[in-house]
RNA sequence: CGCGGGGUGGAGCAGUCUGGAAGCUCGUCGGGCUCAUAACCCGAAGGUCGUAGGUUCAAAUCCUGCCCCCGCAACCA
């Protein structure tokens, strides 16, 4: 019988630096439904890869003092080895670099153009010169660059447009008749409202401002937008060809049963990526997952907080199989999930250590002090056992009921379910007062044959959770992992057969106390590599003249008084004495500074900046401050007292 | 009235769509057991399910107002 096809991709990965442990939840989940499928017997072709082209590539290249396919080689290895790590099973690791790829991007573009589905036009807009960047009119803050703050100029720019217009109503129609398409449900409705419904602008497929992408091949000066590059590779990875060359494996695994992604791209992989599909008049993949995010502590993990936790040192402390469980386990389904050092611990502890090392252990033991580690059924019945048959034969549909809707985490907990009873079961039968007595022996055979059969049927169904973990356990064993079918009957694990006899533990208890001492002293160790390191480079602008410069106006100002803008997070409303006036000035710094603290100081003013309107405040100017990379900021006050009012020049 | 998510015993969550005795994990306290990784098993304490109203025989669950938290967007002159 031919196997049913299961296509299933992460989204790949973006090479601008080293995949952090949020990066890894989503292969680690991948991989797990990945080989879930498998278990259930469909022939599964798991793609992932890495994003290579754009312009934050380029400039990071720069930095770096590298070629940009320098900086992406070396990316895209620490990314595969990462997911190499965390042993994932992908088919095919997909680089947007890989000719074959650019090849065929560049012949979806002209295929597109030719049929008029991307045309050419002028990309109106106001362009900003420092940023090369161009912005709609609502992106601007009062005429000004949103990024930089430097005075925008209408202009515009040859670029090609996708028409997204011209399929908007057909997509709409496929949301709505095919509700598993955009997972979780939730998502779905934030999609329709705030894009769809409203209706869509043809999106900008082209960019000239960078070079670092796919060249448009009929005309040069245009490199392919990323977005478009990248989406493409759910089926160039497969082996599509614009002119109907496909190879097999197209043919037969398009269309994807599952794009797995982060909610934050959900945009993408649900408007502009189907639109592309009926462009091309593909079939759209069966499900869009947009999986939810793993926060570490306190807010989202990040650089500048310095609380960036990565794979290879969480797999250092750790171990792979206890990392996989916690990530999986953690996430429910549509809410972030928490990661805590403290969290971390328990789970480790209580489930798999206490609940599931600790039964493997125990029932091993017990097997070689009362038998050599002979295992036999001699089927002395009794009816304390009908419990943990029943519920060890219910699990594996449980099991599967919750994979389908892709609840990784309940299937999970239903397998620990099973482990728990089984250490009920030991105490139900208590083995060692069976032993005690030598015509209860049969007994004590059957009791401990049922923990093994039961021990085996959880173990196959964790498998694809976390693979080594139940490789070690059936070693132990002494048996396989089952099939699908073979998990529904009691009764497969041979007689006569012998487990190890030293078993060894699975999972170390840990005590947090030392892992906290663990961590800090890694932390303290790369702290000290970087220490130095306290510059910041920022982009260079264009040169000016003297006579730009002298444009500008700077003052010294006295804040005389400071309140927060209501209805806004960022805003203080700040009264600035310049000379005989008084300006009334709003920044962006209540995150850093409190009114208290404002008021008195001497700050360095623009005062002929235009004024503007911020959250309905009128601004008549700017205090100056300086900014690190963490984003904090410093107002710039002179170095000797200086009268409000004195020109800084 | 920008969009969205959330507020359930000390901590972390499920339950809300499809009203019908408030559940899970950890922690605390008490007990049991000794095969095992101070583990395992049993029991107890602890919640007016954010708040104020409404619908209903019955509301954590449905409706309305309000408060608080978190993302995103917009403000970062």
């Amino acid at each position: 019988m031919e196997k049913k096809k299961y296509y299933m991709t992460t989204a790949i990965a973006y090479t601008s630096g080293k995949p952090h442990i949020g990066n890894t939840y989503e292969i680690v989940l991948a991989d797990s439904i990945a080989r879930f499928k498998r278990f259930e017997g469909y022939e599964v072709f798991f793609q992932t890869g890495t994003d290579e082209h754009g312009q934050k590539i380029e400039v990071k290249a720069q930095d770096a003092g590298v070629s940009p396919q320098e900086y992406v080689d070396n990316v895209a290895s620490q990314i595969k080895d990462n997911w190499d790590l965390m042993n994932t099973s992908y088919d095919k690791f997909v680089r947007t670099t890989d000719p074959y790829h650019e090849k065929q991007v560049q012949k979806i573009f002209k295929k597109l153009y030719e049929q008029g589905d991307i045309y050419i036009g002028n990309y109106e807009g106001m362009y900003c010169t420092p940023c090369e960047s161009f912005f709609t009119a609502s992106q601007l803050v009062e005429g000004k660059c949103p990024d930089c703050g430097s005075e925008c100029q209408p202009a515009k720019e040859e670029a090609y447009f996708l028409k997204l217009s011209k399929y908007t109503d057909r997509l709409i129609e496929h949301i709505n008749t095919h509700p598993e398409f955009i997972q979780p449900e939730s998502r779905k409705n934030e999609m329709m409202n705030n894009f769809l419904l409203p209706g869509l602008q043809d999106l900008c497929v082209s960019r000239t401002s960078f070079k670092w992408g796919i060249p448009v091949d009929f005309d040069n000066k245009h490199v392919v937008y990323v977005w478009l590059d990248a989406l493409s590779n759910y089926i160039t990875g497969i082996g599509y060809d614009v002119d109907g060359n496909h190879e097999a494996n197209f043919v037969k695994n398009w269309p994807a049963d599952l794009h797995l992604i982060g909610k934050d791209i959900l945009r993408f992989h649900t408007i502009y990526w189907p639109i592309i599909l009926m462009a091309l008049d593909l079939p759209l993949p069966k499900q869009i997952f947009g999986h939810p995010w793993l926060l570490q502590g306190e807010g989202k993990m990040s650089k500048s907080k310095g609380n960036v936790v990565y794979a290879d040192s969480l797999v250092k402390l750790f171990g792979v199989d206890a990392v996989r469980f916690f990530v999986l386990h953690e996430i429910p389904f549509d809410n972030d999930g928490v990661m805590t050092w403290e969290l971390l611990v328990e789970r480790i502890n209580s489930d798999l250590a206490n609940t599931l090392g600790n039964l493997v252990n125990r029932t091993i033991s017990m097997s070689n002090k009362y038998f050599e580690g002979i295992v036999n059924n001699a089927d002395v019945v009794e009816a304390i056992d009908e419990e943990l048959i029943s519920l060890t034969l219910a699990t594996p549909k449980k099991v599967l009921v919750k994979m389908e809707t892709l609840r990784v985490a309940d299937a999970i907990s239903e397998i620990f379910t099973l482990f728990k009873r089984c250490n009920k079961y030991i105490d139900e039968t208590m083995p060692w007062a069976l032993a005690k007595e030598e015509d209860k022996k049969p007994r004590l055979e059957t009791v401990l044959y049922n923990l093994i059969e039961s021990i085996t049927i959880g173990t196959s169904l964790l498998a694809p959770f976390m693979p080594e973990t139940a490789e070690k356990i059936f070693t132990q064993l002494n048996t396989k992992a089952r099939t699908i079918d073979q998990v529904k009957e009691y009764g497969l694990y041979p007689s006569k057969n012998k487990v190890t006899d030293k078993p060894e533990i699975l999972f170390v208890r840990l005590d947090l106390e030392e892992v906290l001492a663990k961590v800090a002293e890694e932390n303290a160790a790369e702290e000290e590599s970087i220490v130095d390191e306290n510059v910041i480079d920022i982009e260079a602008k264009p040169e000016i003249t003297y006579d730009d410069f002298a444009k500008l106006q700077f003052q010294v100002g006295e804040i005389i008084a400071c309140e927060e803008v209501k209805k806004s997070k960022k805003l203080l409303c700040s009264q600035v004495k310049v000379g005989s006036q008084v300006r009334q000035i709003v920044s962006g710094i209540k995150a850093h500074y409190t009114p208290a603290q404002m008021v008195g100081k001497k700050v360095m003013v623009v005062m002929n900046l235009k004024p503007a309107t911020l959250a309905g405040v009128l601004s008549e100017g700017m205090l100056l401050c300086a900014e690190d990379a963490d984003g904090n900021l410093g107002l710039m006050i002179p170095e000797k007292d200086m009268p409000a009012g004195a020109e800084i020049c």
